[in-house]
DNA sequence: GTTCCCATGTAACGGGTTACATGATTGA
DNA sequence: TCAATCATGTAACCCGTTACATGGGAAC
């Protein structure tokens, strides 16, 4: 249920179309909570339907002007604060990850090199945007600052697990070509 | 298409029957990719009929035991060697995150706490697996402790970023505080 | 004999993806 | 006038969840 929290969350801040939930959707909160145009139009229907959000203006080209209802603010604290929030885990990466024993240690290791860089670039990557970003103060780039830097956090530390666990294959696979001379 | 390379590749570990892969879902893989009864029965069903698994024998109580063919290998080589692999992610938690604020800064600053303790429980929890298996030595072990030791890294980066962050509200908080003396 | 575990399946529903379909407005 | 952009919607399909449904075998 959470693209009904995120829409919320961002009417919370701003009231918007469709079409601008959709922009911020691609940009904002692509890394976070992607979402596509049929969902977007879909649930911003039944929102409006449960009352939780509502259409405040019409514009040219049929556009609908979003915003959040008194009902809609309740239910996202109510998200935002509960106490135990579900922490369902579907990593395909880490899934990868679990099955590397099935290729030898040298494939291993070259998989593992290939993550370390991969998170190298993505690193530069979100510190590039960190830096782009740095000089707007609204509430939309505040938060993505915010996630920003868990992504750069926890980038990091998969980068890190990356080396060590590749190191650990390469030393294996090093012991093999010694015990094969 | 995770599931299918889920049971790929446990069954390139060892054969097994639905049963059985049902119960390495609860145990090993439940934090990282998990599944319901219905999805793995399903699921055995189409990698049989697409020639990647195959029945290899029929035992007692209708049981069915599961075999990777050659095919079933090669597809799970290709999904492990994949060079630029899905990185597609969606996380409720990172979505509260973006939307904190939304809640006044003491609030946040709870929010986060709860976060950081939570973190602490689950680092304990996830070492206390790590030292109850570190005795196994096969396979799964082997990759379950893979996985968790990333895990652990990942919790640990999770956390920290958590104090960070709920420093950083309690300090507008306090500030807050002193202007309104 | 009855309870627990082994063991497999189906059906209904909701969320997400892709593709299709349409049309108004702006600006070059 | 033509292209790009704004703008909304629907339909088919796949994946995942929950619930329902069934029955064999082992141990007590």
């Amino acid at each position: 249920m959470s693209l009904r929290h995120a829409l919320l969350g961002l009417l919370a801040i701003k009231s918007a179309s469709g079409y601008d939930l959709l922009r911020t959707f691609e940009t904002s909160l692509a890394q976070v909570w992607p979402a596509t145009q049929s969902q977007v139009y879909g649930e911003l229907g039944k929102l409006t339907t449960a009352g939780l959000t509502e259409v405040s203006t019409c514009g040219p080209r049929g556009r609908k002007e979003y915003a959040i209802t008194t009902a809609g603010r309740q239910e996202l604290r109510d998200w935002l604060l509960e106490p135990q929030p579900p922490r369902v885990v579907r990593s395909a990466a880490l899934l990868r990850f679990f099955f590397l024993g099935q290729l030898d240690r040298t494939e291993a290791a070259a998989m593992l090199h290939a993550e370390v860089e991969w998170a190298t670039q993505y690193l530069a990557q979100l510190r590039a945007i960190e830096t782009m970003t740095a000089k707007y103060d609204d509430e939309l780039s505040r938060a993505g600052r915010l996630v920003l830097d868990y992504g750069i956090s926890n980038t990091t530390a998969h980068r890190e697990w990356a080396r060590r666990t590749r190191q650990h294959f390469a030393a294996e696979a090093d012991q093999d070509a010694g015990s094969a001379e």
